[in-house]
DNA sequence: TTGATATAGATAGTGAAGCTATGTAAACTA
DNA sequence: TAGTTTACATAGCTTCACTATCTATATCAA
């Protein structure tokens, strides 16, 4: 086998074991009785790394078209865990931002989420951990490139 | 930071970057005019590891309801990617079995995804490649533990 | 053996999250 | 300053999930 075709089935099996994963957390944290989206955690895990951004470049952040993007935006106005900033370079845009409280429930998601699936995780060696930090570091910086356009940050 | 806190970062992380992989993969294939959702890929794939399976213990297996299975079920029947045989041991049920259509169409896929994300993931080291297949195998173990129903499988 | 209960899967109806196409208002540009 | 482009919102649709329920078969108890 060459290289190249040990990447391709690894990057092949890796798509099919993410889709199992979030599949699963889809299940539980709905079980669990929580009622917003994986999207809605997406778009605000997002937001907390890059800063503000205008609906259209959290869009791309996201993977979601811009429609998709304005409805999540909405909802997340409503729940006070966004705010909407003037742009004021720009009066048809807004920089979209993390507010405190979306911090916090942003936060508490993940802690609920940690502690679901710490039992079934618990017996990770050290250099299991290792393993999961690496693919998350190699996932971020390589999925960036996929990204149809880049981030910008745009200062409000 | 304790141990487990750093497991529980490392999760969370795990999650997310799987999340925005998954989404990724999504909008990629269907710019490329896939009609077939990912829903489907992971219902052949789980078909091919575990061999013939019932609509019920499939739907465990995959993480959906026995209603979605049923639907999904339905159009690989249409496709011809999949084949009901009778159960000889109960006639309300039947087992569901990957065809060598579904096979060669699963294979099609893998390679098809393998070479869009080649491009972007191709300068992987050695010592990346070993911790992403770490993971995959890490996730494929333990979400085995989360599944409500365990796999079994019945001779048709 | 037969009536009651349990189980496997199908059907009906609903909701969420994505999309494309298009509308509107602001910003550019010739 | 009129035409074009851009940023976002709106409308309508599709797909893939779900819950609730129905039918047919299987199992069990009297």
């Amino acid at each position: 086998m060459t290289d190249a075709d040990a990447v391709r089935e690894t990057l092949t099996d890796l798509v099919q074991a993410s889709a199992r994963l979030v599949q699963a957390i889809r299940r539980i944290t709905r079980d669990n009785g929580s009622d917003e989206s994986i999207a809605t955690w997406r778009t605000l895990g997002v937001l907390q790394r890059s800063g503000p951004l205008r609906v259209g470049a959290l869009a791309d952040a996201s993977q979601v078209a811009q429609p998709t993007m304005t409805k999540l935006v909405s909802g997340l106005v409503d729940r006070g865990w966004v705010e909407r900033l003037p742009d004021s370079a720009d009066a048809r845009a807004s920089q979209i931002g993390i507010s405190d409280a979306g911090t916090t429930a942003l936060r508490e998601w993940r802690a609920e989420l940690a502690s679901v699936l710490l039992p079934y995780f618990g017996d990770l060696s050290a250099r299991d951990l290792d393993a999961l930090r690496r693919t998350v570091s190699l996932v971020d910086t390589h999925i960036a490139g996929i990204e149809p356009a880049q981030i910008q940050e745009v200062a409000s």
